[in-house]
DNA sequence: GTCTTTCGTTTGTCCGAACAACAATTCACC
DNA sequence: GGTGAATTGTTGTTCGGACAAACGAAAGAC
C-alpha cells in the first residue's frame, strides 16, 4: 500500500487499471452472469483486454469461467462460437448486512450479485441500550457466519439504520425509535466482536433506494423516490444512478414537511408535519391499530379488504406530500416502501389523485408510482450494497484489507 | 472522430489522455492562474507529465505560459526554483451565454475563467412571440462577437431560461412568464444566426446554483441550494459538485410546495403553494408595489429602510419553506437570489428564526444562508458554464468542433 | 461437408505516465 | 557575497496496459 490512495484527481496507468477492474466486476455483480462478449460490448474495450482483466478476477477467486456449452442459453442469436460464460464465483468475498428495525434486528450474510447466503435475526426490545443491540447484532453476525468457506474473504459491513447517519463518520446522530442520539454502533459492533473491518452505516430508506434502483423496481431507472412508512417517514434518493446523501447524509428527510399549518402537534414541536398526516400514528389511528401493533402496521392494512374514509383521508395526503418530492426530485420512479407499499393498494386512487392535481405537468408525466420488488429486504440489501462498494471501486486493495477464515477468527 | 465517443464504461488510453487534459484546464479553469507545480500536486501526477499536458493546451492556444520571475507572489513560500506560471490564453476559446430574464434579455461573451468580455441586453416586450426574441438574442450575439478575435473560437451558446427545460433536449416545456409552452428555442437561435454550434439550455435557477458554485458564494462548497425569487420561485440544486437534474431536468421545482392547505390560490390551480405565499405577487402586495413594477421588485425592496408587518410575515414563510428545502437536500449553503436577497436583508432574522424551528437540528446545523455573490449574473455565467462543459470534458474534440472568425460569418 | 460468423488466444506494437538524472533558479545561512 | 539546500523544469528511458492483427476454435447456415 505504498501508493495507493492518492488524492490526486488526475488519471494514471494504475488508477485505469482499477477502474477497469472494478466495472468489470460491478457488471457481473449487477447482471450475475454473462459472457466475455458481452463485457467487451458492454466495456467497449478490446477482447484481448478484457480477457486480462477477467483472468485477473479469476484469479483472485471472485469471478469464475464457465464452459460456453453450460452457457449455452434458449436466447442465443446468431451464429458463430459462443462465447464463454462468466459468472461470480461460488465461494467468493461476501459481507455481512445488518438491518435495524424498529422491533428487530436483522443480519445476513450476502455474496456478490446480492445473494442471501444465510440470515438471522432477533427482537429488539424498546427503547433498547445501543451496546446491548451491538452485542445481539454480533452474536447473529457470529450465527451467519460460522457456516462461510474459511477460503471466502469477509469484504465489510453494512448497516441500515432508521435514523440521521452522519455521512463522514456513520455516526448515527438521531434514530427516534431507538431513542438513540449520537451513537458510534459501528465502533460498538467492531469492539462486540474484536475484528477490525470496514463498516458503512446508512439510513433506511437511502438504502432502500438503492437497493430497488440496483435490483428491484427500479432496475434502469437513474432517478428514484423511495418512500418508507415505517414509524416514522423517511425518503431515499437515487440520482443520476447514486444516492443522493447531502452535506451531512441527512438529505431525503421529507417526513417533516411542514404540510399544514393548522395540522397536529409533531413530535418534533411543530405544527403539521407530513408525518403527523400520513404517519404511522396517523395511519393507526385511522384503522384503529392498537399502539403496540405499530410496527406491525404493514400486516395490519394487508388484513384490510376495503378502505375507511380516513384511509381515503390519508391517501390524498400521501399523494400532496408525493407531489412535493415529485417537484423537487424530478424522479422517474417513485417507490412507497413501508406500510406505503399497503396503504397504496387500498387507496391508490386518492394517491394517483392528489399527486396529479399538485405536481406539475412535467415532472408528472414520466414518473410512476410503484411497489417494492423487494419487498421487506430493500434496507437491508442496500446495506449490503454500500459495503460491497469499495469492493467494486478497486477490487485489488479490498481483497487485500478483507479478512479470511472469518468463522474461526470471531469464535476466538 | 472515427472511436471518440464510445458508449462503453471502460477506460481506454485515450480516455485518460482526454480525461487529464480536461482535468487541468478545468483547474485553470477555475482558478484563472496558476503554476505548473500546483497542478502537479492538486492532478497527483509526475512533473514530466503536467508539462506534456501543459504544452499540449498551450499548443492549442488554450492556455499560455507566463515566466516565472513575473509570477512571483508576494505568498511565495520556501526556496527553490520557482515555478513557470499557467494562465488562461487572452484570445483563448470562448462561449456566448445568455440570459432570459422575465423583461429583459442579456448576452455575453464569456471567455475561460468566467471573464465576461462582452455584453449587451434588449428589453423584452411581455408575451412575446418565441421568434422574436430569437431574433432579438441573435441580434445581440452578432454585436457581442463582432470585436472577437478571428482567431478566437466559439466553443458553444449557453442560454439561462426561466422556465422548464427538458434535459434530453433542451426543449422549454413551460416558461410561465413569457408564456411559453414546448418552444425550442435553441434551434430557432441558430437558425436566424444561420450557423450550427452546440447550444445547452437549462434552467436560470439550476444555472445560478451552478455558477455561485463555481465562482460565487458556493466556491469549495459542494452541496448548496439557490432559491430565486423572481416573478415565480424556484431552486437550482447542485450535490456532490454537480447540477441535480432530475430525471426530465425540472428537479428543483419547489414553487408548488403545498404548504398551506387554507392558503390563497396559486395560478397553477392550487390552493396554498409556497409561490403564493412568498411569490412576487406577495411581496408586491406587502410593500404596495404596483403590478408593473414585480419584475423589479428587488430594487423596490432594495429601496426599503423597515420591513413592514407583512414582509415580517413573508419571512416566516421563506423560512418555513426554506425548512422543507433544507430537510430534503441537506445542503451546507443556500444562497438566496432574485428578491429574496433584498427580503433577507430585510426580514432575515423571520427567517432565519422560521428555519430554525422547522428544520431538523441535523442538517440545520451545517447549513448557511447568504447573498449571491454575482449579483444578478448567476444564471448568465451558469449558463457559460454549462456551455464551457464539453470543452472542458474533452478540450481537443470541443476546440476542433469549434467555430472560428465568428464575426465574419455571423456577418455574412 | 463446407462456408461463414463469432469468439478466444497469442504476439507484437503503441501510447502515455512514471522514473531517474541533470540543469536551473531561488532562498537561507554564514 | 559565496555556498549549500530546496524546489522545479527538462530530457531520455522504462514500464504498464490497452490495442491491433493473425490464427485457431466452435458453432450455425447452406
Amino acid at each position: 500500500m505504498t501508493r495507493t490512495g492518492r488524492p490526486g484527481t488526475g488519471s494514471n496507468q494504475e488508477s485505469v487499471r482499477r477502474h477497469n477492474l472494478g466495472t468489470l466486476l460491478r457488471h457481473v455483480h449487477r447482471v450475475g452472469q454473462t459472457s466475455r462478449a458481452d463485457l467487451t460490448g458492454l466495456m467497449g474495450l478490446n477482447r484481448s483486454t478484457i480477457a486480462g482483466l477477467v483472468g485477473e478476477l479469476e484469479s483472485m477467486r471472485v469471478i469464475e469461467h464457465v464452459t460456453p456449452s453450460s452457457t449455452r442459453s434458449p436466447a442465443r442469436q446468431g451464429a458463430g462460437r459462443p462465447s464463454a460464460g462468466v459468472r461470480l464465483a461460488a465461494d467468493g468475498p461476501y459481507v455481512i448486512a445488518v438491518d435495524l428495525g424498529v422491533d428487530r434486528a436483522t443480519v445476513a450474510r450476502v455474496g456478490l450479485g446480492g445473494r442471501v447466503l444465510e440470515r438471522a435475526s432477533a427482537p429488539v426490545e424498546s427503547r433498547p441500550e445501543a451496546w446491548q443491540v451491538g452485542a445481539s447484532v454480533a452474536a447473529l453476525i457470529r450465527a451467519v457466519v460460522a457456516g462461510a468457506p474459511t477460503t471466502s474473504p469477509l469484504v465489510g459491513i453494512g448497516v441500515s439504520v432508521p435514523g440521521l447517519v452522519r455521512r463522514s463518520d456513520g455516526l448515527i446522530r438521531l434514530a427516534p425509535n431507538l431513542e438513540w442520539v449520537d451513537v458510534s454502533f459501528g465502533s460498538i459492533v467492531l469492539a462486540a466482536l474484536g475484528v477490525e473491518i470496514p463498516v458503512s452505516l446508512a439510513n433506511d430508506a437511502d438504502l432502500g433506494a438503492l437497493a430497488e434502483h440496483h435490483r428491484g423496481a427500479g432496475v434502469g431507472v437513474d432517478d428514484l423516490v423511495y418512500v418508507a412508512g415505517n414509524v416514522g417517514v423517511g425518503a431515499g434518493v437515487v440520482v443520476g444512478g447514486v444516492r443522493l446523501t447531502g452535506s451531512g447524509g441527512y438529505a431525503g428527510e421529507i417526513g417533516h414537511l411542514p404540510l399544514n399549518p393548522e395540522g397536529a402537534m409533531c413530535h418534533c414541536g411543530n405544527a403539521g408535519c407530513w408525518e403527523t398526516e400520513v404517519g404511522g400514528t396517523a395511519v393507526a389511528a385511522a384503522i384503529r391499530c392498537p399502539a403496540d401493533r405499530v410496527p406491525q402496521l404493514d400486516e395490519e392494512l394487508a388484513a384490510l379488504s376495503a378502505p375507511t374514509p380516513e384511509l381515503r383521508r390519508i391517501g390524498r395526503h400521501l399523494g400532496n406530500g408525493l407531489a412535493a418530492i415529485v417537484n423537487a426530485f424530478n424522479p422517474r420512479l417513485v417507490v412507497l416502501g413501508g406500510y406505503f407499499s399497503g396503504l397504496f393498494t387500498l387507496v391508490g386512487g386518492e394517491v394517483q389523485a392528489a399527486l396529479s392535481t399538485r405536481a406539475l405537468p412535467a415532472p408528472l408525466e414520466s414518473v410512476t408510482l410503484s411497489h417494492p420488488a423487494l419487498g421487506a429486504d430493500s434496507s437491508l440489501l442496500g446495506a449490503a450494497e454500500i459495503a460491497f462498494e469499495p469492493l467494486l471501486a478497486d477490487p485489488e486493495s479490498a481483497l487485500g484489507a478483507s479478512l479470511l477464515d472469518v468463522g474461526s477468527r470471531l469464535a476466538g
